[in-house]
DNA sequence: AAATAACCGACTGATTTAGTCAAGTAATTA
DNA sequence: TAATTACTTGACTAAATCAGTCGGTTATTT
């Protein structure tokens, strides 16, 4: 089991994108924007996502990513596997093989814990997530913020423009 | 959420000792031979799992570990906490207060993620855990392994004696 | 006194994280 | 077609963490 900012900026990714992206793709640059996430990092991210077939990617002007599939077709666990963490707790990673090729004490354990995440996070889609008021009152915040960091930025072009 | 060799070496120690430590208390040499972990390392385990006040230490020869309270009273939950692997999978430590100052869109999923898992966790006591007869035959195997590796070093010990 | 076993702190190599940087490639639009 | 935009790729890095070692100290028993 791992499970650090890593895992938890793809799924805040990927359901930002759930959000945004009813119509036409979304740039990377406006996710950055929004979740507070390193540019860089994002594309570190979504290389991993669209090899594991959870996003296409547009290109060009206009373009971004958009989900594979439909929204409630994709899975919190999908997501954390796809950027390599896993749900499995043991160490042997599921064989019973920790001690010189025996099972250890407290194999079942750990698996059992492991079956126990596994079910929670699958359990859950991106689709659930959108509808959740918690969420979407704090998308409404984040966009709030977006379009004011974009108001600011338009008028020092303006300034700069004017200035020049 | 963290978990690494750390914790779950220090379950399996305290498993250990709750399976081996009915009558008096068990080295760490001893639980280092049977479960094949590094007698140093256990060291730095049981300092951490002694200021939790999950085990209490004899000194001098004879020595050695016992659980401070009945292992029924002890779960896994404890222990992990103990050797500082939190069983806490929010990036804010539960605060809200990731993006910053305000919440992130994710940050109710891992909430629930954590009491899932907490829940589960500290529903396991090492009372339980020494009745599930895997653990049992698991542990009469090691038992054996750990009979078998005494007699060779003592026959060893007879050669060189000879020899000397 | 000698053996035993816990206690303590510093130290290490290897791995992983989170993140950056720079060069490249593909698709639009003017 | 040229310029632009935006995704793509890979190499690189500083910092943190992990698992483990080592040497020495203190307390207890025989
Ligand atoms: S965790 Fe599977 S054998 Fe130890
Ligand atoms: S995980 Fe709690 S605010 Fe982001």
């Amino acid at each position: 089991m791992k499970l650090t900012t890593r895992g938890r900026y793809a799924v805040t990714a990927m359901l930002d994108l759930a959000l945004h992206g009813k119509e036409g793709p979304i740039s990377l640059a406006d996710i950055s924007s929004r979740q507070d996430i390193s540019l860089s990092y994002l594309e570190q991210l979504f290389a991993k996502l669209r090899k594991s077939n959870l996003v296409k990617s547009v290109r060009g002007p206009g373009g971004g990513y958009r989900l594979s599939r439909d929204d409630t077709k994709i899975n919190v666990a999908d997501i954390i596997d796809a950027v390599n963490e896993s749900t499995d707790a043991t160490n042997c990673g599921g064989k019973g093989i920790c001690q010189n090729g025996e099972m250890c004490l407290t194999h079942h354990l750990w698996n059992d814990l492991s079956t126990q995440i596994h079910l929670f996070l699958s359990g859950i889609t991106l689709g659930q997530l959108t509808q959740k008021e918690h969420v979407q009152s704090i998308c409404e915040r984040q966009d709030m913020e977006q379009l004011a960091q974009n108001e600011e930025r338009l008028a020092l072009i303006g300034l700069d423009s004017g200035n020049a």
